[in-house]
Order: structure tokens, then sequence, then C-alpha cells
DNA sequence: CGCTTGACCTGGAGTTGCTCCAGCTTGGTA
DNA sequence: TACCAAGCTGGAGCAACTCCAGGTCAAGCG
């Protein structure tokens, strides 16, 4: 798959990518004749996942260990359960944020009709 | 107020805080006679809602804008309300962003748990 | 067969939104 | 009166992209 698809994909942009490359969140891209990255099934899915958790606020350097415990199989699926667990965590106190901004911009919206409605 | 006592209330770091009204986030801000700043209840108010709108993703730029309107009074109470409104239905879609990252943990740790099982 | 176009490549500079630091002033306490 | 915490300013540093210049290569077209 070519880096393009892959951006569309994933919804990251080619530059993301080839940054994410450079700092070791991907395993070993592989490349065709001609030196471009070809992208097989299993690294879509894997940047589809880092995109999803970026998104959602994981840091870098917690990605970057994440990766590595990916980069070294299978022994590491404990390390990477605790990894995700820890993130739909974080993902309920992103919610709570939200729900929180959410009631705010409620109440800051119902004072401003009161106000317009002083002014009529 | 004294700005220490307003980053714990709001969540923003001091640094944050003169960073804001640098960039003309903020009204102007009293200082005492020895040149400090001395916050008002409403100034306080103000920052607490920059707080929440910064933490769930609304960009500096409309930030700046909102707080043009806000600066010019009673006038633009309606531009505002569009202001918040706009961000209300982007909380929505964070909230969906999370949602969707959830179940995909959710579906990635059910694999895990079923490549431990295929190993024992 | 040569030429152009477009997708890709690399290395590096620029941007956003903080965050930290050096070096200074000041108000309250012992 | 001597100190210390808390504040001040201007500017450097950082995270996570994002953009750009300048180059390569395969494919399609006249």
């Amino acid at each position: 798959m070519r880096i393009s698809e892959v951006a569309s994909t994933s919804g990251l942009s080619i530059d993301t990518i080839r940054y994410y490359e450079k700092l070791d969140l991907l395993p070993k891209i592989a490349r065709g004749r001609d030196g471009r990255r070809d992208f097989s099934a299993e690294n879509v899915e894997w940047l589809i996942l880092l995109s999803s958790l970026r998104d959602t606020g994981m840091p870098m350097e917690r990605m970057r260990y994440f990766a590595q415990l990916y980069r070294r199989g299978n022994e590491t699926l404990s390390g990477r359960k605790a990894v995700l667990l820890e993130h739909a965590a974080h993902l309920d106190m992103r919610r709570a944020a939200l729900d929180r901004c959410a009631e705010l911009l409620a109440y800051k919206l119902k004072r401003y009709d009161e106000m317009t409605e002083d002014l009529s």
C-alpha cells in the first residue's frame, strides 16, 4: 500500500507517517525497487491504532514505549495490554472533561440569553 | 486575587496565564502598587472559561477571536453565543472520537486475550 | 523516443502552544 | 536588617507536527 493510501485510511498525514517512522514508532517498513515505502496490512492496522491513540491524547513518549513493546513481539502482550487499559482509563477522564465543559457552556449560554432578554 | 491563586483555581499554569495576557486573550488586568497582577472575580471566571475551552481543543486563533468579542462588550453577545454553540458541537465530535477509540481498544484487548490463551 | 507530470523521497526550517530559565524587584517575617 | 518566597520580564527550549526546496523515478502522451 502506498503512503498516500495509508494516509487517507489512517487519518494521519503523509508527513506525520514519515515522522512516526523516523521516531521508531513503526516497525521496519518495506521499500519497493524504486525506494518508495510499501506498507503491509499489519502496518496499516498499527498506524490506525497509533492514530487513534494520539488523537485521544496519548503522549508521544508513551507511544514510543508502546511501539518498542510491539516490536519485541508476543512476549510483551501483557505489557501492551497494560498500556491500552491505562489509556482506556484516560479516555474516561477525557470524557468527563468534555462533559464538564459542555455543562459550563450550557450555563454560559443560558446567561447570555438572559442578558439579551434584559437588553430588549 | 494573586496569580498563583488564579492558577490553582483555573487549572492553568502561572506561565500560561501570563502568556494568555500577552496574546490579548485577557482584558486589561489590574496591577497592585508593587506592579503585581491583581485579578478580579470576573477575570477569574473568564480564565476558567478559557481553560475549559482550551482543554477541550479550541484552537488559539478561535480563542483570540472570542476574546476580542468579549472585550467589545454586550453588543457582541450573539457572536459569542455562536462561538460557544460551535464549540458545543465540537465537543460532541470529540466524544464520538473517544467512543470510537474505546471500541478499538476493547477489540484489541480482546484479541490480546485470545492470543495469550493460544500461547498457554 | 524524449518530455512532462505527479507521487514519492530526504533533510531541514517553521509553527503552535506552551514551559522553563536567568536575573531582577518587592512584601512580609525573624 | 537581612532573608526568603512570590512575583516580574524577556527570551530560550520543547513537543508534535507541518511545510518546503530540491531531487528521483515510473508512466503516459505526442
